[in-house]
DNA sequence: GTCTATAGGCAGATAGAC
DNA sequence: GTCTATCTGCCTATAGAC
């Protein structure tokens, strides 16, 4: 079994390392810093990086999976929270419209971008990411045309794609403008053409 | 006056930097490719091509205004050919949909990805790319909204703005897929949304 | 876990010959 | 216009001491 460690502190320069590289793939892209970045800001060296994460495309990894999994963590206290498909959707608009609060792209629409010069390990984990969130889009939109909050023609699934492609080219479009009412506006719109 | 060389092959150098150019930043991005992959490509060495572009800022710009333009001068083309607004859309779609067949992304898009990292004039060009895209499909709009062809609801500079993000988001997130389904999928169900 | 030191490569850029 | 030669700087990554 497991050996507790609640009194002491558990090492987290890994986790700080993720913190670091995670805002500065979200504002510069993947492969616009360096390790060199982050071992500054963290006040250790380089080397001591490689410890932690013996390449960058590990990193890479790493980064995507923990963002993923605080997205599905999100996406589940959303449903566990709200009462309708409608709210839901909301809820899941603004997810995104805090993040380009914080001046970031969306990490796997940053990834995207730069797509075709990514490590195969990580091309699959955007391409998952971006299948997860169609996939439980396309769940709430059955659910939302079931209970009525929501209505649109065609497929669930087809519909879903559209949603997170304005979502995604929305925060794309807004941020060198630094303008979040930019964002809001394609959001608000494409809420209203699911309302009923 | 200037000295008719119809006789003198023009030195299409420039010209060809910038085709090569071109390509590697709408599938790779701008700070993903070298000097030394467009002079590998084109046969020439490094040096040569700080003779026609001194430094790659200057190269970028040249790339958007030069981008820019061609945009500009399709958009006349769609005004001057088809007859009614809704067609006119329909046609600014497949203008996208052609730059994805050709696995590339827009290039304003992707160097909106990379937009923080991008030298001052060109993220200005940037912006001025998008602004005129949206002053020509708010201009749309108001036509489509007179003759009947289009519908929508509020400002004609939102839902233009909303037209925009969304065409962007769909190219994003539907290159990585290589499927030009995906991407139809969310420009038909853009269309739709907006078909009387 | 973190350090120093360093390797090996590629980036953008320049000088000067032709 | 294009070349050779070279510079400086940054990149990822590794070896080995502490």
């Amino acid at each position: 079994m497991a050996v507790a460690r609640t009194k002491k502190e558990p090492p987290r320069t890994a986790e700080r390392i993720l913190d670091i590289a995670e805002r500065l793939v979200q504002v510069r892209g993947f492969n616009n810093f360096s390790y060199a970045d982050i071992a500054t800001e963290l006040g250790i060296t380089k080397a001591s990086l490689h410890y932690h994460f013996p390449g960058k495309a590990e990193l890479g990894q790493a980064l995507i999976a923990r963002y993923a999994q605080r997205f599905s963590d999100a996406l589940e206290r959303i449903d566990r929270d709200l009462p309708d498909a409608h709210a839901k959707l909301e809820a899941y608009a603004n997810l995104y419209a805090e993040v380009l609060r914080g001046k970031r792209m969306c990490m796997c629409g940053i990834l995207a971008a730069e797509y075709q010069t990514l490590p195969g390990p990580m091309r699959s984990a955007v391409i998952g990411f971006f299948d997860e969130n169609q996939r439980w889009l396309a769940d709430l939109l059955g659910q939302g045309k079931a209970e009525r909050t929501l209505k649109f023609k065609g497929a669930p699934e087809d519909v879903a794609q559209g949603i997170l492609s304005t979502l995604e080219g929305a925060m794309l479009v807004a941020r060198p403008y630094g303008d979040l009412a930019r964002f809001n506006a394609a959001a608000g719109q494409l809420l209203a053409g699911l309302t009923p």
